[in-house]
DNA sequence: TTGAAAGCGTTACCAC
DNA sequence: GTGGTAACGCTTTCAA
């Protein structure tokens, strides 16, 4: 397969290569007939602009990298997401990954052999001062992880409010009519101190009392059976499938019994079997936000916030029921 | 942040661009103190050549292009393996996915627009003439799918023996002592008519009777508990673990009355509350030939086979049991 | 509206 | 062992 280039094109068409460049880019410059023969010409060899050529000629990338999780499968939400927020836009993707056997830190050093112009993270493992240390060289922006204010100010932040999602769940329950709601906690888990105080705050707020567990799976589940509450709030979606199958197998109706709220939203909560109620991201509005902050660090523009919070979404689903 | 460039790093040593190259490619022709002095230049400016020049001024881009899907935890298991199966050769991946808001062929495009050299397709949607039409135009090899011979010879194909995953699976069951192994298998979906195939096979093999269901969850399940057989061989793990869990619901105990093997080992199958015995794919061993096939398509090497087929594994865990 | 020419940051070939 | 110098395929500026 020999590479069709620009000046075949020109060849073919019977103009000057510059002329092809103007076509090809849309830009204005060119008249009508020749922009048709160029098209066509460039139609019949089936002619594409190598890509490479054409960034490292017009002396930027417009690229943003995208560093994710191969093992998360949010991270393929988000991703879905990034390219629909990309789409019409200038800007185009890099996916680099980390995994088992790909360290974060050579996603990152691939990206930037490849000029991206700005990093996207999803759930960066690195700490904190790693990430403060690369803002300085590019502009980054984290998503799908919290970082402590005063810690990275350099970096941007994209991420839902964990706090308001532990609200909404259980409000959710509360107005179901559940008194006893019970959290098992993600300890020290990220997110997971969030979610406690966003528990705590409703929990008090509606006038009940917080009761927070956590500790061996099954010593939970003993627990919980050895005075069942009205509902649980499970630390993430596959902590809640669990106790979901746990007690169904001790002999406890869920929903009948006891009412079961997850976190997350993943592909585990929609399994028909388990049809979990879970608070989950919103995708959509993380991604857009995030493509817009990292627009606007490229461009230099001032005042754009280190942090943006985002809303969570509640997914009713089978586990909770009215009491 | 300024772009360091060759030239910079030239200036610095003292030496002439070509020799930076030389140094950094790591080719012979400088001599160790000018290496060494080249070398500390790069470091003190952080210097990192920049890979679209790099493949662009060396004619080819030793850039293998993957197309995965977004939403399917096995791919995340093969991006994993080919990481490691590219690492120390001079191949790098660039990955495109697919999913609800991206095409398959708009990823191929933007493989294509960056030169790769060969197209790597996990699970391909796309229909077998228009794979045969795209391997006209580079290498192609198909991942985790199979291809009927006739339909798209130019198209290399990588995958796992489903019917051998099939009769692994029942010889397991058998050497356990089970004698009734039902089998609900996959209908139409991708490789079901192969593991259906095994399993008749291996079952008939082991003088025993083949017994097939299908349909929706609780008529299968009605089916089963009318009249419990040893084991069951769901067709694959969602199918297993539903299966699993909705059997316990009734009161079944799994492994104890009844085993419960499924296909995949994806990533229910170990989830602590699931723990099923399970047949999957080799992922290293896939890459690595993918790997090797793409190269040698590539190279133009003669004989390279059409189809290889790699051999399951077959993962043990607490959803069987000893009769 | 068009075309010539100078980059972009590399690689690779070829004298010295 | 070393350093010019022409590509690579495109963009972009500047005259015509």
């Amino acid at each position: 397969m020999q590479q069709v280039t620009m000046a075949d094109v020109a060849a073919r068409a019977g103009v000057s290569r510059a002329l092809v460049s103007i076509v090809m880019r849309g830009v204005p410059g060119a008249s009508p007939e020749n922009r048709e023969r160029v098209l066509r010409a460039a139609a019949e060899l089936d002619y594409h602009p190598d890509q490479r050529a054409r960034l490292l000629g017009s002396g930027r990338s417009r690229t943003l990298g995208v560093v994710h999780g191969l093992h998360e499968p949010f991270h393929g939400d988000l991703l879905e997401a990034l390219y629909s927020a990309v789409a019409g836009t200038p800007w185009r993707l890099a996916l680099e990954p980390r995994g088992r056997t790909r360290a974060e830190a050579a996603a990152v050093r691939a990206l930037l052999d490849q000029r991206v112009e700005a990093l996207l993270l999803l759930g960066p493992t690195a700490p904190a001062a790693d990430l403060a240390q690369l803002a300085a060289r590019v502009p980054v922006v984290v998503l799908a992880r919290s970082l402590r204010a005063g810690r990275a100010d350099e970096v941007g932040v994209v991420r839902t409010d964990d706090e308001a999602a532990a609200r909404t769940a259980v409000e959710h329950l509360v107005a179901l009519g559940h008194r006893r709601i019970v959290h098992v906690h993600g300890g020290r888990a990220p997110g997971a101190a969030e979610r406690r105080a966003g528990y705590r705050r409703a929990v008090t707020a509606a006038g009940l009392t917080p009761e927070l567990k956590d500790g061996p799976d099954h010593e939970v589940v003993d627990a919980l059976l050895a005075a069942l509450p009205d509902a649980v709030l499970a630390f993430n979606d596959e902590a809640a499938a669990g106790l979901l199958h746990t007690l169904r197998a001790r002999g406890v109706a869920v929903p009948g019994d006891v009412s079961v709220v997850g976190f997350d939203d993943s592909s585990v909560a929609a399994l028909p079997t388990v049809s979990l109620t879970t608070v989950g991201q919103d995708a959509d509005r993380l991604a857009r936000l995030a493509v817009e902050q990292a627009e606007g660090r490229v461009e230099g523009a001032t005042g754009v916030q280190r942090e943006v919070v985002v809303p969570p979404r509640l997914v009713v689903r089978g586990s909770t029921r009215a009491r």
